[in-house]
DNA sequence: GCGGCGCAATAAATATATTTAATGCGCCTA
DNA sequence: TAGGCGCATTAAATATATTTATTGCGCCGC
């Protein structure tokens, strides 16, 4: 199960909204979809049920696909669901963590602050951030060994993903490093196996990429 | 927004599941499905992508839809989901929650509970008992005021119902009766503004029901 | 001149036809 | 006789054609 993430029609167009082919608010009819994404219309509409229950679309009689503009209930609801998860996720990640996993995870946050401050380019250090988030946050999540929890969170990050394109200035290098700090930050307490000081670090993290992300 | 859960090929769906048209476990062609929900391929086929996100069906090919058996996993990881939902949902309804709304809320469970007892028939008492169930559930999960949270738990709920199926001798007044008292201990706590009582009891009641579900 | 009714145009929704792909059976060969 | 290759069958996947529905514009009547 993977909660319809890895739908073909459902990554073309996330791929088409991230790399500017789409544009958030934008109206477009089936049509220009089809040629957009280079699929033909019958799997196409298979996708937009998909994404019309995820809040993505709407799909308009005569009028078209309406693609979502986040409002600030939106955000806000997608960033409360995501720190509640995280959040109880963390808790249950303390007592099966390592030493080894804390000790090593540090290590690639500290290599990754490095990396950033060197390259400076957005489009050359997001592969590996993304990478190391996902392993980082996922592994809270990882904890409720619960393949549902696990469906929709991995829905939730495709969403907070697409939330920065709000605010496209705010992805660059000061707040990348400043993000990997927040994690350091949990990785301190978590090595203290001091449960509740990491999840008031996770809670920082999770406001403060909040923050970043609707402030310009 | 309504996580697809009113899309009419799901409702269908779920409908012949739920009145034995159709079988958990079973495989089915498309053609066969297009008759039996008197729908054609085209939007049947668009509901089949929501169906398999929620891991209710696998499409495969030359094979058909096969329906979802519920393991042992998928009913655990449904009722931890629920679990958690809502016991964190009565925490934030707990300040809100106003005498009045316990009170009828608790007269309507001593009702229901004399109703159950002399109809003594699921076919006449289940629908005011559902009505009833998701007005309970209902308040806590709308604690949290985020329309995200609230699209998943109906999703997960949806579930639920058809988590019966594999038990259906289950479904009856004595056990019905019991859900009800475990909601008024629910009830009792809240009364008190008691927030771990009341959670307490969630959890008791939540998993009960698992029990319920899965004993014969 | 203003208001309403109807028609035409457009695009979504659905039904159908075609294509693709997978499986199983049978035949041929070793 | 056994093993493998190929063809035929079946059903999913996709492309296309048709139908339905909505909106806007224009014409007619009041």
């Amino acid at each position: 199960m993977d909660g319809g993430i890895n739908n073909p029609g459902v990554v073309a167009f996330i791929d088409a909204l991230l790399d500017g082919r789409l544009r958030l608010g934008q109206t477009v009819k089936q049509d220009e979809l089809c040629e957009l994404l280079e699929m033909s219309l019958s799997p196409l509409r298979e996708s937009l049920t998909l994404l019309e229950a995820e809040g993505l679309i709407q799909v308009r009689k005569r009028m078209g696909v309406a693609i979502f503009y986040p409002d600030v209930r939106f955000v806000g609801s997608t960033f409360q669901f995501r720190e509640f998860l995280e959040a109880e996720g963390l808790r249950r990640f303390v007592p099966r963590v390592t030493d080894e996993w804390v000790q090593s995870t540090a290590e690639a946050h500290l290599e990754i602050i490095e990396y950033v401050r060197q390259v400076n380019d957005q489009r050359i250090f997001a592969k590996p951030v993304k990478a190391l988030e996902q392993a980082f946050h996922g592994a809270f999540i990882g904890a409720f060994d619960n393949e549902q929890i696990t469906a929709n969170y991995q829905r939730l990050m495709q969403k907070m993903y697409l939330l920065r394109l709000i605010n496209l200035d705010a992805v660059n290098a000061v707040n990348t490093i400043q993000s990997m700090r927040e994690h350091l930050q949990v990785l301190d307490a978590l090595k203290e196996r001091n449960v509740d000081g990491a999840v008031d670090a996770l809670q920082r993290h999770v406001r403060g990429v909040l923050h970043r992300t609707l402030t310009r």
